[in-house]
RNA sequence: GGGCGUUUAGCUCAGUUGGUCAGAGCAGCUGGCUUACAACCAGCAGGUCAUCGGUUCGAGUCCGAUAGCGCCCA
């Protein structure tokens, strides 16, 4: 254990002494080892609240691709957690699997070579074939879900090793999979309370509906995509009264599905026909012309049918005007039979309309579009050519065709009602960048239907939901019976609900479970209350949550942040994190978004491979918060310069430490007195400062910038002046100044590079520290007591003999000699008090610079001559 | 259509409340084996701070408009 919370140390962590040849090879593995050995990232359970730093870090799709944005944005979080827990917070740092869902189906179907057929029995014996067929073998519901937990166990190994070679600092023994049985009681836990509270309701409604996944999908895995369509001019005559109304629409397929004309209620051409009905062409239904705000004057002829679905704007008007439904398009995106002239399908010419549509039933909706706009032109109800445009429609984001609308009967959370107090929220969350709040702000502004958690797939948490099968054999829908909690988790397939037994299952008098899983988000919803051990253990529950942090990327804003919030408003009345940090995205050198499908995909465990995790986290954590930032294999270039410098620089620095069997000793820090050594530390001390106040901001990238210049700065200049010096006798007071101040220095240094540099900073520290640097104390100003404080006067020494030292570079440089070259006479004219800083360092200049002679005068006018000695 | 961000050296980016702020690193060029490091060191060169206007004694910095790029929402 640290040295910072007790006293005892393994034999282990002593100190080893300073290798004669440092390097970079290895450190990965055989740190990770022993980090995971001493529980060096272990949660510390007897912590209160207010001395914790918990996250809630994003589970990883592990059926998805590894790539290099994974190890940018985990990387930041990496950073945060190390510095809170370097200050002292026992970190909560738990990593999760998001193994839940369709991604893994997908993957189950390809590798395997395997179909889900739910209507087969379960097959114990099963074994999926060495390679996949040509012809996917169909398996039963459970042999399915068997191969997507073997797969995923799988997956979850790869992303394991590379977040351990990545030096993430998480404690594994919280490890989660969004699958895991107690995800799944989570979640239906969650659900039961949701319904129970009447926040979740079932009911029959409008739903975005993906023809090939076969499954609905909700408002925010909707995307936009620019597609080809055109306009198509149809003429709708007028009933009871001469003339006829165009209307313009780009899915005149949906003509019988057309319930009313819409127009804006202000516009003068539109608004003798309010009231009035028309008729559909072909089908010669009689339908209204309506008024409503939405309809816009300016598209097409400013009046449009409303179709029960074509799009969701159809949605808002046959809510809002109650319009009835003319249900067309079936669920596998071909039109459905319909009896033309019974209730709610009233038509002037039932068999005319019967034979028409009879001829598109079965077609899908492009192959019923193009026989639709034959038989208009051929009545004469399709005016002039179709117009070609460019236009968006929606699509699932994983999807393929567009989405069609189907009704049909789906589990709803209420999220409309809660917009203000969602807003609310938002306001009241930290978010860093703080612009990043109107991304959540906009995404609440624009909802517009309730939140559908049901997915008709298997992979997934089932509802807790069992229905009674009246003597009809219809399934009751109106009386759920829900699981009671100490059951779950529950599969309502194979688990009978209370007071049934198995035998009665799909019989009349008996019952049926629902067939439908929840959406993943659903359930990646609640992991704060997944990780936190949510009415499983209420003792970590109570010290971890509400959690400190979300990380998160900022394209799931409307997704897996809004649905959290979302959740722990209904469940705790609260938010489930204080702060939402919002990292940027990895961009290609095209500055294009870095995805599979631009086919630019990076493996990452190559990378670490060539360059070492230090020099990857380095490049990482250039990256601000919320800002994309362009992969350069040239940063992590100069990343691994960096950790190599920080082995040589510290190597030479306790070098002049090391006492004669090895043991690195320090004078204490009231030793500092020489003025250029306190200048040096007075800075430090201001770099100090400056990364602590970074860091508390979220801003690993600035504390880094300031560390790292600070560093290249003390090695160049400070180290070089120090050289001589700091070899002398440490009995003696300017020898004795020089090596405390290295060994304060080089301990703040590597305690401020080690969140960003892990591996090289725990390596250095084992060299003559006791116990992990990142379980040490996040440096502070009094840790320098006094001797930051300068006490050459108003100027400081360092900096006037750096400056002098770098002219004498410049001459030495210019002459083409070489620095070990000796100057004969160094003449410094200055100011009185720049004089007296330059003879307060005077001998460690001579040192460094190879001046034989050096004369200073004072003078109004500043001059440094330098004259070189002749070469030997 | 509404909103957010961004535009500084060939490249990647710092520039905190307006007053040595025109910087760093990489790449380039010129030198140097300097007992911590040649995977290093020293030095050189480079930019009307996207454009136009405004506020001010003074503007990468504040305000307005325009343009390019990226994203979010409709």
């Amino acid at each position: 254990m640290p040295e910072q919370t007790n006293g005892s140390t393994p034999a282990a962590s002593r100190p080893t002494g300073i290798p004669d040849k440092p390097g970079l090879e290895g450190l990965e593995a055989r740190w990770s080892a022993r980090w995971e050995e001493d529980g060096t990232y272990a949660f510390d359970r007897s912590a209160n609240r207010s001395e914790v730093f918990s996250i809630d870090t994003p589970p990883p799709t592990v059926s998805g691709s590894l790539h290099i944005g994974h190890v940018f944005s985990y990387t930041h979080t990496d950073a945060v957690a190390r510095f809170h827990r370097m200050r002292g917070r026992a970190v909560f740092y738990p990593m999760g699997w998001d193994d839940n869902g369709l991604p893994t189906e997908r993957r189950v179907q390809n590798y395997f070579g395997v179909r889900c057929d739910p209507s087969l029995p379960f097959d114990p014996g099963f074994v999926p074939p060495e390679t996949p067929g040509k012809e996917p073998i169909s398996v039963s519901r459970p042999n399915f879900v068997a191969l997507c937990h073997q797969l995923t166990a799988e997956d979850e190994q790869v992303f394991e090793h590379l977040w351990r070679t990545l030096g993430l600092s998480v404690d594994w023994s919280h490890t989660y999979a969004t699958i895991s049985e107690r995800a799944q009681r989570v979640s239906q836990r969650g659900f039961l309370r949701l319904a129970h509270r009447g926040q979740v309701s079932q009911h029959t409604a409008p739903t975005l509906w993906d023809v090939d996944f076969r499954t609905a999908v909700s408002q925010a895995e909707l995307e936009d995509r620019e597609r080809p369509g055109a306009y198509h001019r149809i003429r709708f005559p007028r009933t009871g009264a001469e003339g006829s109304v165009d209307i313009e629409t780009t899915r005149p397929e949906l003509l019988p599905a057309c319930v009313a004309l819409v127009a804006h209620p202000d516009d003068e051409r539109y608004r003798p026909l309010f009231g009035t009905s028309v008729s559909t062409p072909l089908f010669d239904m009689q339908v209204p012309v309506v008024a409503h705000e939405l309809a816009d004057p300016e598209k097409g002829t400013g009046i449009a049918m409303i179709c029960t679905f074509g799009d969701t704007t159809d949605v808002v008007w046959w809510r809002e005007l109650s319009l009835p439904t003319h249900t067309v398009v079936g669920r596998d995106g071909r039109l459905l039979p319909v009896d033309w002239g019974v209730e709610g399908w009233g038509s002037d010419a039932p068999d005319v309309a019967a034979d028409v549509y009879d001829e598109l039933v079965g077609r899908t909706v492009k192959q019923a579009q193009a026989r639709i706009v034959e038989l208009l032109a051929e009545s004469g109800a399709l005016i002039g050519e179709p117009r070609p445009i460019t236009h968006p429609v929606k699509f699932y984001e994983k999807g393929e065709r567009p989405l069609e609308i189907v009704s049909s009967r789906q589990w709803f959370v209420r999220t409309l009602p809660l917009r203000d107090r969602l807003l609310a929220r938002g306001e009241e969350l930290s978010w860093h960048p703080p612009y990043m709040a109107h991304r959540f702000r906009s995404w609440v502004e624009g909802l517009n239907a309730d939140w559908n958690i049901s997915r008709q797939r298997f992979f997934g948490v089932p509802f807790p939901v069992w229905y009674p099968v009246a003597d009809s054999g219809e399934a009751v829908f109106d009386s759920p019976l829900f699981a009671s909690e100490d059951r779950l988790p529950v599969d309502p397939s194979t688990d009978a609900p209370d007071g049934y037994t198995e035998d009665r299952r799909g019989v009349p008098g008996g019952f049926t479970g629902d067939p439908d899983v929840m959406d993943t988000w659903a359930t990646s919803s609640l992991t704060p209350q997944i990780a936190a051990g949510w009415e499983d253990d209420p003792d970590l529950f109570a010290r971890v949550f509400p959690m400190d942090l979300r990380p998160q990327a900022h394209e799931i804003i409307r997704t897996w942040l809004f649905s959290t919030v979302v959740r722990s408003e209904l469940e705790h009345d609260s938010l489930p994190w204080s702060d939402a940090a919002i990292s940027g995205w990895v961009l290609d050198p095209d500055r294009k978004k870095m995805s599979k499908s631009k086919g630019m995909v990076v493996t990452p465990l190559p990378l670490l491979e060539q360059h070492g995790a230090d020099a990857v986290r380095y490049w990482a954590a250039g990256g601000r918060p919320g800002t994309d930032t362009a992969f350069d294999e040239g940063q992590m270039k100069v990343g691994r310069r960096l950790a190599i410098k920080v082995l040589n620089a510290s190597r030479f620095a306790l070098g002049r430490l090391t006492d004669s069997d090895g043991t690195v000793v320090a004078p204490g820090i009231e030793a500092i007195t020489a003025p250029i050594d306190r200048d040096m530390l007075a800075r430090l001390s201001g770099v100090v400062d400056e990364a602590t106040t970074a860091f508390e901001e979220y801003d690993y990238a600035r504390a880094l910038e300031r560390t790292e210049a600070f560093f290249w700065a003390f090695c160049d200049d400070y180290l070089e002046l120090v050289k001589t010096r700091a070899y002398g006798d440490a009995a003696q007071p300017g020898p004795a100044s020089a090596q405390a101040a290295l060994a304060l220095a080089l301990s703040v240094l590597l305690r401020l590079l080690a969140p960003i540099l892990p591996f090289v900073t725990e390596e250095v520290w084992s060299w003559w520290q006791v116990g992990s640097i990142h379980t040490a104390p996040w440096p502070t100003a009094s840790e320098f007591g006094a001797h930051a404080t300068p006490t050459g006067g108003s100027e400081s020494a360092l900096d006037v003999v750096a400056h002098v030292l770098g002219l004498i570079r410049r001459t030495k440089t210019t002459a083409k000699r070489s620095m070990r070259s000796q100057v004969a006479t160094l003449t410094v004219s200055d100011t009185q008090e720049r004089i007296a800083a330059l003879r307060s360092a005077e001998d460690d200049l001579r040192d460094a610079g190879g001046v034989l002679s050096l004369v200073t005068r004072v003078a109004d006018e500043p001059d440094v001559d330098v004259v070189l000695a002749d070469e030997a």
